[in-house]
DNA sequence: CCGCTCATGTAACTGGTTACATGATTTA
DNA sequence: TAAATCATGTAACCAGTTACATGAGCGG
């Protein structure tokens, strides 16, 4: 899947969201990454801790420690060096796995869809459908919001979030059709 | 991300094949999985034996030895019980993970791009939409060979795949019109 | 003053990868 | 007969999860 000493996908999300929102704290990478639309991403202490101190021993983040009043931050920034390993981590070259189909639990329940009684198959169709249409809604308002803002590359993300969502939905209802 | 106690993604999939498949031996399972549209599903070996040891331990499983000649071949079949858990795997309730939107590495490259000069982001955009469009033609095909054989679910899940490809394609257009 | 959020961490576990190794059978 | 494929496995490694634990600051 990956090249040898390459960053892996949260790795490089992590140096990416130091780059864009630094000198910021750990907490802060971990909340971001909690928010995201995909699940992919969880942002657990367990993970993100130790994975900035990884990048920090490697010299691509640059720790900072600071007070207010008595509690204690450790703010990151990005140095040289990682931002170049960050550039060098988008390609070219591209590894296979960047552009390749995402897996898609969804799909791979329908491919197998025949162990499943009819009405079963129909009420995952119709809870799935309900969920991705919530999921559209709150991808649109997001990206409204991004386009207002400053960082146009994060209102061309969330459009690509809905633009996913929407082909589902549509990929569902043709399932939908050929249930039985 | 996950229930405890319930299977993973790999485990149910890979159940999934040989409730379809079997009797079958593991290569024959993994040789699936490496064909897979999706780069997810490596399907190594060091994945795929010890996982479906594990299944046949947990009784969702059965292997039977077998022998052609002097080669030796373990033929697994889903028991009843497997057939229950693959059922559970389904939902409803359906997982959250199951309908969030699925992680996309060029979803998150695309993020970050305002780290890149125009120049660079173009040829990512253009190789990309390159892979994609040969993905697109690869899953078309696959898609009319399923609809002639007797397995429809197979054939939706890979029109899945070809409308995934397609809706990246047509955001991958979006985002080089924005690229300064 | 209670509960929530901010903020930092640790320890045990587990699922999956990479890279081996072995040998039979088929096909060019 | 050489190369590719079928078929089974193992061992070291590592990234990420779960579930803890601690304490400061702030709003009601």
């Amino acid at each position: 899947m990956m090249k040898a000493g390459a960053l892996t996908e949260l790795e490089g999300c992590t140096l990416g969201l130091i780059w864009v929102m630094g000198p910021c704290t750990i907490y802060a990478v971990r909340k971001v990454l909690e928010g995201s639309p995909s699940a992919y991403w969880s942002g657990s202490a367990g993970t993100v801790y130790p994975l900035v101190r990884r990048l920090a021993a490697r010299g691509l983040v640059q720790p900072k420690e600071a007070f207010r009043g008595k509690r204690r931050h450790i703010n990151y920034v990005i140095t040289q060096e990682g931002l170049m390993q960050f550039r060098a981590w988008f390609g070219p070259p591209l590894a296979d796995y960047v552009t390749a189909i995402p897996a898609d639990p969804l799909r791979t329940r329908v491919r197998f869809f025949g162990a499943l009684d009819l009405s079963t198959r129909t009420e995952i169709i119709d809870v799935a459908c309900a969920s991705l249409k919530s999921e559209i809604e709150i991808a649109r308002h997001k990206h409204t919001v991004a386009k207002a803002g400053q960082d146009p590359f994060k209102a061309l993300m969330l459009r690509g979030v809905e633009l996913m969502a929407q082909a589902r939905l549509a990929w569902l209802d043709e399932v939908r059709v050929h249930l039985d």
